[in-house]
DNA sequence: GAGTGGTCTAGACCACTCA
DNA sequence: GAGTGGTCTAGACCACTCG
């Protein structure tokens, strides 16, 4: 494993374990280069690292600062670490409603190229405790996502592809709000016509190929979403 | 200006210049080297920094390849360069409603702390060329924004704080979905239980301090969002 | 002015991709 | 295996904060 990502990562488990609180001061750079024997730039990327993961502020001149806004059971819209990460407290739950090999819809076909002649297709609800939280449809290539069945699908995808060892590398997101026709308000527990967040993403390896192209409709009530940013 | 961001911002330049589009190749490591006359740690962090922005990948082994998904007319919800940079073909404008020096109501003093005595508060109505975009309720600290007015407020605050040599550092951004009440809606020029996305935003300097507090409503039609995640 | 973080360099070595 | 990007080091120097 590399250093800095190791170093990352047991600051962030040292930051979670003493449980500190926005505001508070990290060991300066020479403590930490000496605590964890590496040179300044190793230490340097891994507060990069933690820095845009939202998890501190450094500033130039007086010190390396925790970073952890108080509100809870908000989903975070930039880790893709999945929900059970973002809302540790709640039982999550998926149930498949369709899961099958199919030609690519054409807006599907946009994405991944006209080259692509089969996908997955597979629309799940989720659940968040014994609340709807959204409807998700989604499609994956066959030729990268080799199998898929239900079992697997009622756990975490993202997780599963991971395990094959497939490198996820990055994602667009384009939000949108609409009324909700009748079906999908159904199938959420709400009525037609009511507000939705409506959430389409396409996924890509690390390579650049686009693998995954879904869009996923949130529970108006039952959904809230935060997005710590750098800029 | 520091050679990273010098070279970064060259770089930007020259891919919308060139209008690049998703997939092209730029130039080796070593070419860039040269080309900008500094080491390979200067071009690698200017790169970081490109792909950070998502305006790159990066893959290992392989090449530096440009990263600029197709849509339009939509706003970033990561840079916080305003509306102005996200919708460059559209015309921007806001009509201030109301601008007053008063004592924080206690959602913002919850922010900013209970020392905070006085804030301004600004309520105005964007537009999109003709049509509303939305409304939005910002709290700002008199005593680091010293000075506002109703003017200031039509054009952007934020390039105006910028332009007092104030050094914005980050932000947090929660979203949520809802029908809107009588009011709202009005301003909006839609009905009363439309939906709508609001996002309440606290903004804080690069020493940490916030500054900024601000909620924001949407008109669902004439608004869409995107975000570039690395993860 | 002392302390602390940020930038930059040159160079060694590692890891991945692709023909 | 050649090519290309990624990590890591040691050290010089710069820039900001704070008492």
């Amino acid at each position: 494993m590399l250093k800095y990502l190791e170093i990352a990562d047991k600051m962030e488990a040292w930051i979670i374990e003493k449980d500190l609180s926005q505001g508070e001061k990290l060991p300066k750079l020479a403590e930490l280069m000496e605590l964890y024997g590496v040179s300044k730039s190793t230490i340097v990327k891994a507060l990069e690292r933690l820095e845009n993961r939202g998890l501190i502020y450094q500033v130039q001149g007086s010190g390396v600062f925790v970073r952890r806004p108080k509100r809870a059971d908000y989903v975070n819209l930039i880790d893709n670490n999945g929900f059970t990460a973002d809302l540790p407290t709640h039982k999550m739950a998926s149930k498949v409603l369709t899961l099958r090999k199919i030609k690519p819809p054409k807006k599907v076909q946009a994405v991944f190229g006209s080259e692509q002649t089969e996908v997955y297709e597979i629309r799940r609800l989720r659940y968040i405790d014994a609340d709807v939280l959204c409807l998700e449809e989604s499609y994956f290539r066959t030729d990268i996502i080799m199998y898929l069945n239900e079992q697997i699908a009622q756990g975490s995808i993202f997780n599963y592809v991971r395990e094959l060892g497939i490198a996820i590398g990055f994602s667009d997101k384009y939000l949108t709000v609409k009324k909700l026709d009748q079906k999908t308000a159904d199938l959420l527990g709400v009525k037609t016509g009511d507000p939705a967040l409506t959430i389409n993403e396409i996924y890509y390896l690390t390579s650049g190929e686009p693998f995954d192209y879904s869009t996923t409709t949130y529970h108006y009530e039952n959904s809230k979403f935060f997005i710590q940013s750098n800029a």
